[in-house]
DNA sequence: TTTACTTGTAATTTCAAAATTTATGGCATT
DNA sequence: AATGCCATAAATTTTGAAATTACAAGTAAA
């Protein structure tokens, strides 16, 4: 079981969503620890009932995998299946990217420049300093808000939507992984060519980009 | 409310949720119209429980949209929606396709022939008689099979779920377009071409067709 | 006539416990 | 030792009712 260091008791289904929500991105359950809603009922006092709400909705999400009659599990993400993440991934941030691109106007263009100031600012700070945890949430929530806002021009709610489940998955391993610094060092230069093309509207360069950035992600 | 003319009384979850996604992806609720657990479990015969988490894994699949508080609907698709889903519909196709193309062998090949043989016969059949309605429900699983098969050597079973989901959203408005006879009347050619791009292993030529195929869906 | 408030009704959500199913451990048999 | 079977324990699923919340109609005030 993880640690349960935040919440004692009573909290509203909204909340309990939240919290296991947050927790699932951050690992702090094992692949494919098996959920008891006994268990979590207890920690969040609430019915039993209601856990089993909030995990069918989070298995929406992909980040718990049900089984009829033997319950919940946190996702157990195999090597084939996070080669298909990454495929799909690149696939939703390319044709995001580049319809972003065509229908992005000069607000969009701002949102993303600030976007990525924030993101090489703490990457800056990475490099210098040679340790990731220390800001490891911050620069999971920058990173993210990068590659959001890489896409959120691109008029289409569904692919956005479904990136950000492709994302929330993707978290999962960045704790696994804050230990090789190598992987983040090189995050600099990947963003910055990704910024660029995006701002020069150049398609096939910003396409070129974004696969190699993301499928970086896929050896480690 | 809709017909109930399939189940009296007494189901088992799973049974619960195949007729309630038939229903829905049949039209047989209208768009927006509420789904009151109380009605569906006197239909059903179960608690209202059962009703609910039946209706979350539904809303899972983009057929029922939930509101905290104010229960469960089946989905309005706005024109806004429908374009939408039918550019990610075409992104996911051409995509799922190509890789087929890539890694489909001579097995494929015949299943995509197989595919393509049955629906073709039916949709000569509508040709011939200038009727939709009597072939509907055969006519609409054979254009899923179609299409399945096309994009099912593509080794990602990701891409696939994706497309399946978005897939069932379109089947509800086939009911409504019965009556357009000029719709169907144009696929045969459109699905002979997308048959002998994909067997020729033409990806220019197939991604071109299946946007041409799919876009028309979106003007009707 | 409109707006705001009150009240009654209906529907959703939560709860605690019963019923069903699956997992576990001991015991006999091969 | 390995396998199959039964009894027990544990966990999931369903139930029916209670509590909460939204909805609608009707009344009073502006």
């Amino acid at each position: 079981m993880a640690d349960t260091a935040t919440p004692p008791q009573k909290m509203e289904t909204p909340a309990i969503y939240d919290d296991l929500h947050r927790k699932l991105v951050t690992a702090q359950f094992d692949h494919g620890e098996k959920l008891k809603s006994e268990d979590l009922r207890k920690l969040y006092g609430c019915s039993a009932n209601t856990i089993r709400e909030v995990l069918f909705r989070l298995s929406t999400a992909g980040l718990v995998a049900f089984e009829e009659q033997r319950g919940f599990r946190a996702r157990r993400t195999s090597r084939e299946r996070q080669h298909d993440l990454t495929q799909f991934r690149i696939l939703l941030e390319q044709e995001g990217a580049c319809l972003s691109m065509k229908h992005g106007d000069i607000e969009w263009e701002a949102r993303l420049s600030a976007a990525h100031h924030k993101l090489s600012h703490i990457e800056s700070e990475v490099r210098r300093s040679g340790s990731v945890e220390h800001v490891l949430p911050l620069w999971s929530n920058a990173e993210w808000e990068f590659h959001d806002t890489l896409i959120s021009a691109c008029r289409s709610p569904l692919l956005r939507e479904t990136y950000k489940t492709i994302y929330d998955q993707f978290r999962q391993q960045l704790v696994s992984r804050a230990s090789n610094y190598g992987y983040y060092a090189e995050n600099i230069e990947e963003h910055r060519a990704i910024l660029e093309a995006a701002l020069a509207r150049d398609t096939v360069l910003c396409r070129q980009h974004i696969h190699d950035h993301l499928a970086r992600n896929m050896i480690s």
